[in-house]
DNA sequence: CGGAACTTTGACACATATCAAAGTGTGTGG
DNA sequence: CCACACACTTTGATATGTGTCAAAGTTCCG
């Protein structure tokens, strides 16, 4: 009954074995940043944030696995132990939470350089399941083995720590925000976040292509389907963004900051 | 500008001052168990969860102050430092965040035996004011005091993470639902939920008084206080709740919670 | 008793949902 | 390569729930 799609492990690890060089060679660590370099784990990956020699090789036990989700397969499920943090090399998710009365969700989106599976961390368990928006590349990083090496290294820890925080302060934030906002600030607030999240991960503030069907932008928002399209629609007519299916070109954020704010009584 | 409540420091505290007895007298556990009895925070009182006399050493170091809030008054600010929990021994407090485009919304409310802070613990900093909705005791609890407590414990690091992660888990799964729910849905959830939390701390599940009016309500449930009041005039022609102002009886509490469930689709 | 704060109720407006149909793009099989 | 089916999106007409504005009612407290 349920289409049990299980997700395919890649032999590839992004790093060398341990059986390969019991001390980090500097090519390894530079192999690293480079993998690194997109991700947002980066201020957690251990050589890339000024470690002691000592540290790093506290930091060597750590291995991290690819794994490759294709569309519409699920990285965890709702209620599924929780172990490990996937940090998304290439690609997107939609995490969704099934309510009380059986009524489903989306409850964020997870693009490429971004962590997923941080909803587990509290619980020993996750929230909700993370199913993938296209094909995708994981990295695998086993919880335990960051919480050992992180209880040895507190600067680490701390990063850790903050990233978690941060973390849940926007997704509250976001929810709080939703239920005092009409659909135009919701969809402007929705594109605005978008934006800034492709930009810091180095790609096109003004130019993206939604990976997510209406339906699922709609129910991130609280919205319905036809009314993403018509806010969309209406944007366009006012020349703050400019619509091709999936594709969206920001014309005027200024203007999108406005939508947001605008009737603030 | 800023009306500057500041709270008054009862000079009275829940246990023996430290100059009184270096070493736990069984008298002051015992008193501090009568103290802990109706409070959420007996599975983190040290005295009153099995724990060895060692650990119950341990635990001496913790001193708990007591405070009184004024009605109105606020107990943290939102970004001011986060210290310390807060046990609420009598009275009631809401929760209030301040958001972007400044608007003000409740986030919660928290009644007596609930603990109170918890969302400053990630970030460091409190994410919103704590105001008293009537003239209130709590507890101090110094956050330091209590990790350092809790390292030393595994056991009571335990309930501690279970604790906090319970707390937001119910409170994230309440904003998420509220995006999807029509008026009465949400007024038959807060109920449900009040008259639950009353209930777990010994009180009548089936009759209690709001202390809260109706447009903090409102604000909590992302509406208008005029649809509350609606909503509770509409449940009482339908035999669901009796209303005497503030005073809440529950008549049919599966009729509410028929109400919360239906057209789920 | 009078006034302030809060609540209830009514009439109406408006935003969004719902229902329906047409339009667009995409992939598959002939 | 075309044609078809399917999934998704857009647009329109209408319904409905909740907000808004207004006024009366209630309780509380000085």
């Amino acid at each position: 009954m349920n289409n049990d799609n299980t997700v395919s492990i890649m032999p590839g690890r992004s790093r060398a074995p341990a059986d390969a060089a019991s001390l980090p060679a500097p090519g390894a660590i530079a192999h690293c940043r480079t993998v690194c370099a997109t991700c947002e784990l980066r201020e957690l990956c251990l050589p890339c944030c000024g470690l002691t020699r000592a540290e790093m090789e506290i930091a060597e036990r750590m291995v991290f696995t690819r794994l490759r989700v294709r569309r519409g397969d699920r990285l965890y499920r709702a209620g599924s132990r929780f172990t490990s943090l996937y940090a998304v090399r290439n690609g997107s998710f939609k995490s969704m939470a099934t309510l009380d009365n059986g009524r489903e969700q989306v409850t964020g989106f997870s693009m490429t350089g971004e962590v997923l599976g941080l909803d587990g961390i509290g619980p020993g368990q996750h929230a909700c399941d993370a199913a993938a928006l296209e094909d995708s590349d994981v990295c695998v990083i086993p919880f335990g083995g960051l919480q050992e090496v992180a209880h040895e290294i507190p600067a680490l820890q701390q990063h850790f720590r903050k990233m978690m925080s941060r973390e849940i302060v926007r997704q509250h934030g976001m929810m709080l925000q939703l239920g005092s906002m009409t659909a135009e600030e919701r969809v402007a607030m929705f594109l605005l976040d978008l934006s800034r999240r492709f930009a810091a991960r180095g790609y096109s503030a003004s130019e993206f292509n939604l990976r997510m069907k209406r339906e699922e932008i709609a129910s991130y928002l609280g919205l319905k389907l036809e009314t993403i399209s018509r806010t969309f629609s209406r944007f366009q007519e006012q020349g703050l963004i400019v619509v091709q299916q999936k594709l969206i070109r920001i014309r005027n954020s200024l203007g999108l900051l406005q939508v947001m704010g605008r009737e603030a009584d």
